[in-house]
DNA sequence: CGGCATCCCATGCGATACTG
DNA sequence: CAGTATCGCATGGGATGCCG
């Protein structure tokens, strides 16, 4: 079949691309701080640190699974510390790291910019919807 | 089976969890730019007006269905303008709002963050793997 | 050229039940 | 109490082909 270019030049891109977010440090960030949960974990840890448990009544709504799996990721991102106190029962604390800190201000960021232009963004809405169902 | 607490609480938290979230300016907005295609996009209307094309080859990676999409999200949400030129062959401009470009500071702070901090999520993960694997 | 509809697979994520 | 494993549905997103 020699060559399927169309088909061909789509994969190298694709492997361009991943290549690309690969080494791109804002897509990957971006991805991070855009997980469902990580952005409600970092404030909800930063008046300080919080059990599991206490995580889990804070956030109401993330399943025992995805705060696990967004604990875990933040872990391995550096962002929070994993204290595993062995009693019985056990206690596990969790608490922001420095880099975890220098992430909140970022978040307080993007906070204020939703609060400021949130208005707008329904309003386009309600104006696109109005629009479009005409 | 009168009530069945563990059930009905969940159901109840998950309800009140998609309340909160359908009013919280900060969550709206943070699965907009966490969105994996708006923070590029964003970035490559900022330098001006682009066509659909132009966008393709710019993001390179995005399949023309994910940019026809995250576009008319974007236009949903007010963030950029489609005009199009009924030509022929058809002609299709983007271009950012004001409320757009209100955006740009906000992205270009997770970008500066994002750069100074990679290196220091990279090692972690690389500490994480090692501590992990071993 | 730009957009939409269809098909289809990969992944995300919740529910549940079990282990330490 | 914290975590893991399994299942199953819902969604995301790519490929293709047709219409304006």
């Amino acid at each position: 079949m020699a060559t399927q270019p169309a088909a061909q030049r789509r994969a190298e891109a694709k492997v361009m691309y991943d290549a690309f977010v690969a080494t791109c440090p804002t897509r990957q960030v971006l991805a991070m701080i855009g997980d469902k949960w990580v952005g409600l974990t970092v404030a909800a840890l930063s008046n300080g640190p919080m059990r599991h448990g206490q995580l889990r009544a804070r956030i109401a709504g993330a399943s025992q699974k995805m705060l696990t799996q967004t604990l875990r990721l933040m872990e391995r991102d550096g962002l929070v510390t994993r204290t595993v106190t062995p009693t019985v029962p056990l206690r596990v604390d969790y608490e922001l790291t420095a880099l975890g800190r220098t992430l909140v201000p970022v978040l307080t960021a993007v906070k204020e910019w939703s609060e400021t232009h949130i208005a707008e963004i329904m309003a386009a809405r309600d104006a696109y919807e109005a629009r479009t169902s005409s």
